[in-house]
DNA sequence: ATTAGCACTTAAGCTTGATGAGTGCTAATT
DNA sequence: AATTAGCACTCATCAAGCTTAAGTGCTAAT
């Protein structure tokens, strides 16, 4: 048989039949949450194989790090790092069954005039389609690029501001002003800022207008002024950590781990918005599917389950990432390729909607 | 001893002493949710009663629907009944610890500049605060009053609509619309429509909008007649169900129902949310605290549960309502004064922000 | 009217022993 | 040399039996 390895010698590389048992492992696992044995094994393992062979086999991966009890009897469970093998071996992900593209297709068609909604539907559709929890982050704003600014006076000394970026974004902030400006004027100043930073991202033009305060402190244009006292206000902080997710309670109820206290980690996790943030936007870096399996995963409290990722984005960039977790012993076949396909349609829909 | 009565011929006015013996049955059960025994309630209660006396006090108790044993011994537990008039003798709520106060007070300076940004505060404080579920409900959109309307071009076919009520909500769509208009025509009608329709309600809008096009089907102005189009788009069924639930997972931890069952109940019972706005809709008709114990509740899923709600408005109206979803065992002395004055404050929140 | 006393009930906790699924190891078999 | 059968051992799970503690209702004494 060709590419069998030595056993014993080699590390990590298994022979076909070895590497059999284990999926067979993870498989008969996955579906049932119960430890596996060597007689369960070697009745639903194709292969006509005793249990005591299965026992040696399934002794070495112990040996390996691929398989632990929890108890001294009562078989053996897959780790991370089988998690890690078999989802790495997984070159093709499964073809997703019609109905759930259709199903995920519709996203793009509820009503979802603006990005936010329909972020927040995939978020929704994403717990649903896997009963795990779903996180969706929105466009990064600060480095969005502005397609519209408005300034609307709603009150002797409010006013509301309204920001449209390329991606779709739509932003309301109201701000308080002393000055009473007329709506003529404001529309003077939301067109001057729309003609000399549309295109440009938020970043940027905070800082041009941070570096115009300093340079034309003295000018006494009023416009321009007002100009940039208020895209000061406008542009300043605006980055509310923008992170949707749902079906926490799914988690909850799926998790076979029904200790109190590591329900409670996860809950607490979970209120770390940020950290998730920070996790999700390293995976902005590179495109395609991500996976993070219990260890690996930086976020304590999350460390018993499994995080795929996918980013979704325009023509020209990624813009956000969409993802999933669930318990390490996920159907990881099943639910990559509805992350992945859940995230290209994303992108498609942003992409017809987008305004560039 | 003045205003006792005979036992065992009124039907529910006790005397005090046996109201006393209820009462401590209750104080005992919030916070043990152990069954309460007669030997324990001799014990912790101030009066010196033997167990006997205080047994035959809980059979009477029993027999007038107030007590239920969950097995045949083992102590009793307080029934929906019980609580009802334990609620209902609560004249003077527990005046709120000052600490409590000043949380709820910050709630109004946390930078929410639009109310939505102020419910969705109160809906993460009042679950923070009480630990169990908690549900805000926007001002309903189609009793709100026109503040400013708005269309902005951004991009070929595609209008932005800003909607400012009187509330000081804000709501933003986009719409698409076939004919090339420019950004000058639409400042138009937007002017066309503030006039018109300031201060109306957008219920009483729609309808007007309607009217106009069938009576003036024929008419030539071309101005009027995309304002009535685009005004048409603007108004119509624009009202997303806008309710924030927070803290579903604090009430799935808390739950002493460790029962599978009734925690999927409850879930689901979430996921109707258009039957939770219903029931707080009703809260509307008359303002202040109410109270919804166990079974008075309709909602299938939260019958062991209670709710506790209170309105809040401006001026002029009631606006919407806060409320709070726990178990019927909660500690009613401590919730209620939150979840009114939670109301309170955020009435005078939104009046402060309100703009008229 | 209250209380003490007693017989009775029951959930919960503990021990015990049987069962079954699983393991590792060794020796026999192929 | 690889595979398998056999065996002794481990341990979770379950049911049965037993005890304990907390509770009840009733009656008779106070």
């Amino acid at each position: 048989m060709r590419g069998a390895k030595k056993k014993g010698t080699s590390e990590d590389l298994f022979d076909q039949r070895t590497q059999q048992v284990l999926q067979g492992i993870i498989d008969n696992f996955i579906s049932t949450s119960e430890p596996v044995g060597s007689r369960t094994l070697s009745k639903t393992l194709g292969l006509s194989l005793s249990p005591a062979t299965i026992r040696n086999i399934m002794s070495d991966l112990s040996d390996q790090g691929y398989l632990t009890q929890v108890h001294t009897s009562g078989g053996r469970i897959p780790t991370d790092k089988a998690y890690r093998f078999f989802v790495d071996s997984l070159v093709v992900a499964d073809k997703l069954p019609e109905q759930l593209q259709k199903n995920i297709e519709e996203i793009s068609y509820q009503g979802a005039s603006a990005v936010q909604d329909l972020l927040i539907n995939t978020s929704h559709l994403l717990a649903g389609l896997t009963k795990f929890a779903s996180l969706v982050t929105a466009p990064k704003t600060s480095l969005s690029r502005l397609q519209h600014i408005e300034f609307i006076k709603i009150s002797g000394d409010r006013i509301l501001v309204i920001l449209v970026t390329k991606s779709g974004l739509i932003k309301n902030r109201v701000v308080e002003c002393q000055d009473q400006l007329s709506q003529e004027f404001l529309n003077s100043v939301s067109g001057f800022l729309n003609e000399k930073f549309k295109d440009h991202s938020l970043l940027e033009i905070r800082k041009q207008i941070l570096d115009s305060m300093v340079e034309d402190k003295d000018r006494y244009n009023e416009l321009l002024a007002q100009a940039i006292r208020l895209g000061k206000k406008a542009f300043e902080l605006d980055q509310p950590v923008e992170l949707f997710i749902e079906g926490q309670t799914n988690l909850l109820m799926n998790q076979r781990l029904h200790e109190e206290e590591s329900k409670n980690s996860l809950i607490s996790a979970f209120e770390q918005k940020s950290a998730i943030m920070e996790i999700l936007d390293q995976t902005m870096e590179n495109q395609g599917t991500r996976i993070f399996i219990g260890l690996e995963n930086e976020l304590s409290g999350l460390q018993e389950c499994s995080l795929i990722t996918a980013c979704y984005g325009n023509k020209h960039n990624m813009l956000g990432t969409i993802g999933v977790i669930g318990p390490t012993s996920m159907d990881y076949r099943r639910i990559i390729p509805v992350v992945d396909y859940t995230a290209k349609i994303v992108s498609q829909t942003i992409t017809s909607q987008s305004y560039d």
